[in-house]
DNA sequence: TCTCAGCACTCAAGTCTACCGAGTGCCAAC
DNA sequence: GTTGGCACTCGGTAGACTTGAGTGCTGAGA
């Protein structure tokens, strides 16, 4: 009844239209209830027109066909992974963010200030409000990015901090031990060298440093770049934003679940590969073992580009029960991904237009 | 027994020497079970030789002042924060890491590189993995800590990039807005005469920058101190680093606690004050409801502090329920509080012996 | 052939009972 | 003051019973 007849042509493909409206009125059900659902319950619901009787043998069909099961003997049915991937497919109206939330993401948008870093944090904070849901934010490898400064600052006699900004807005900051003990005269050069050198190139493409003439000053932009390109290549390089984990408590009844969850969670690095795969594979949510890490079977993952100029930029990501409402989940991520994307191209755009490559600049 | 003669003396003071040894029995046999302690458990105890009927009455003593209670009749005892507090104070052996701990601790800090950040980031889960317990981690506040470089970088044509470096290795980073259109000369020349005025000061004591003389420039060094100064004094301008926070969920039977207790974790405020609060009273443990947050009621907080030339610069933190292993949570918070106070204060005498304050540089 | 009301059946969850056992408080004896 | 003995309390477990939600099946009607 509420299916357009060209979804009807589509969903037609694996399950008629009788059947599709009964699955969708028991995700919809449970996933507002977190109870088996009934026969009598999905004919209470008006887009399903038929008598429970006829519902039953049809759930019978679902649950053979893998999109149902049934915890035991007399008790209505939850859907399968199986079942949620149908729905998020077929069956999931877009969904929009409410006008409260929209306003609340604009004036997010409008009002947060502070570093690139600050705002993905808050970032997910936000997304986590929005949605109720664990939120997962990563930032843009800083690879692609723009050179906007270097500079090495004397920190011990031996050690130096090296200080790269970023035409993103994103600050890398990383110690380099000096051999000999140089003095800040000599570490002024170096910044000076590398700053005249390497300006405009990005980390991932390191322009090469030439000889200065200064022996030590050499030495020191030798160790300098060699640190950089290994920081970057390193696994766990990217950074990841975790907002509200604390949702996640009230998300599974299992405090094992939680635990497994959370850990994950304090692994950088497999949360970063979890969302890339995801979207490497084109999906925009990954169902209970749809991604491949176990402790994650009872969730589902909801994730959105973030893309400046069109390429890839990071990700915002929800993490929730496999039950979890995906129709405001994809609307919160999308809305949220499209506008961090937003803002970091037009700060990028801007720059490109107004300060070119930066190779003027010394 | 076990105790010896001027404990008794000093313990004596509240409690006399038997009650004392019952108590602790109580206390020690629930920290391992998690389960209520009867009278014939306590009678099993070494330092315990009397019957448990003897014992029976004690505990009626000790429960009747506030030591002990039943979770209903025919239950053992558990103990109170009271109980707890007394055991702390007087009764647990100061405590030792075993030796392969020790090992982890200071391999770890021969071992670790990276930023500033980076450390305290991963003393947190340091400390997490040393205690099974939630790690806090709150870092030097940059206050106190002498800048070493400012840079202004432009980002776009009104918007760039603050970065100051400063000698305790940390790095903060602030956007600021550019009212006009300001070429890369002029902030680089804002740059030199920031780095000029400000080098050896602090972040709560900016030192006045004198006018340059360039209107423009002028401009830009005042948005500068008045954007750092604002972001210095901004309430959550501390850090906080948590480790571990999924240990939370095996420490509490309660979801909801679990919920609660992370939720507290997510703000960082709260966490930084907490911290204060109670190094402030000078304790090193917070049982229950000593400090004043409820969400934290069923939580116990060791705190050590770091010390950088004898002022406060920070402070590690464990946080459990109130039946956490306190000789060993102690012990653990205390001698990473330590290592990680060397490791900062090395950096900082150092420098301080090698560059002076930095005002023969420019 | 599809639909559906009726019906017998299943089974989780709740209630009631009985029982066990850990642990207590009390008391009399030492 | 200490202790063994003893009656008592009460949470937890197990079993019997009831309830009710929900099912699968079947036969009649469209």
């Amino acid at each position: 009844m509420t299916s357009e007849p060209t979804q009807n042509s589509r969903t037609i493909e694996e399950l008629d239209e009788r059947k599709a409206a009964i699955l969708e009125a028991i995700v919809t059900q449970y996933i507002g209830s977190a109870q088996p659902v009934g026969s009598s319950q999905v004919a209470a619901s008006p887009s399903v027109s038929v008598s429970s009787a006829t519902i039953r043998s049809e759930m019978v069909a679902l649950e053979r066909d893998g999109y149902l099961v049934q915890p035991h003997t007399s008790a209505g049915r939850i859907p399968t992974d199986k079942g949620y991937r149908f729905f998020v497919d077929h069956l999931a109206t877009p969904g929009q963010l409410g006008p409260q939330q929209r306003q609340q993401v604009s004036s997010f948008f409008t009002d947060v200030q502070g570093g690139l870093e600050d705002v993905l944090e808050r970032t997910s904070s936000l997304l986590s409000d929005l949605t109720s849901y664990a939120a997962v934010v990563v930032g843009p490898s800083h690879e692609e990015a723009g050179i906007r400064s270097v500079q090495v600052v004397g920190l011990t006699a031996h050690r130096a901090l090296v200080v790269v900004v970023l035409s993103d807005g994103g600050v890398e900051n990383l110690p380099i031990e000096l051999g000999d003990d140089v003095g800040d005269e000599t570490l002024a050069l170096a910044s000076v060298h590398l700053q005249r050198s390497l300006l405009g190139s990005t980390l991932a493409a390191l322009a090469t440093v030439p000889v200065s003439g200064e022996r030590s000053v050499d030495t020191i932009c030798l160790t300098v770049v060699s640190a950089l390109s290994s920081a970057v290549n390193a696994p766990d390089h990217e950074a990841v934003y975790v907002g509200g984990p604390s949702r996640l408590a009230g998300s599974f009844d299992a405090i094992e679940t939680v635990q497994g969850v959370l850990t994950i969670l304090e692994q950088q690095l497999v949360v970063v590969s979890l969302l890339r795969d995801v979207m490497e594979r084109g999906l925009s949510v990954a169902i209970g073992s749809e991604h491949g890490y176990e402790p994650l079977a009872s969730c589902a993952v909801v994730v959105a580009p973030v893309q400046v100029d069109g390429r890839h930029a990071g990700a915002v990501g929800l993490l929730g029960p496999t039950r979890m409402d995906y129709p405001s989940a994809m609307a919160a991520a999308d809305a949220v991904g499209r506008q961090l994307s937003e803002r970091i191209e037009a700060d990028r755009g801007a720059l490109e237009r107004t300060r070119g490559d930066g190779s003027n600049h010394g």
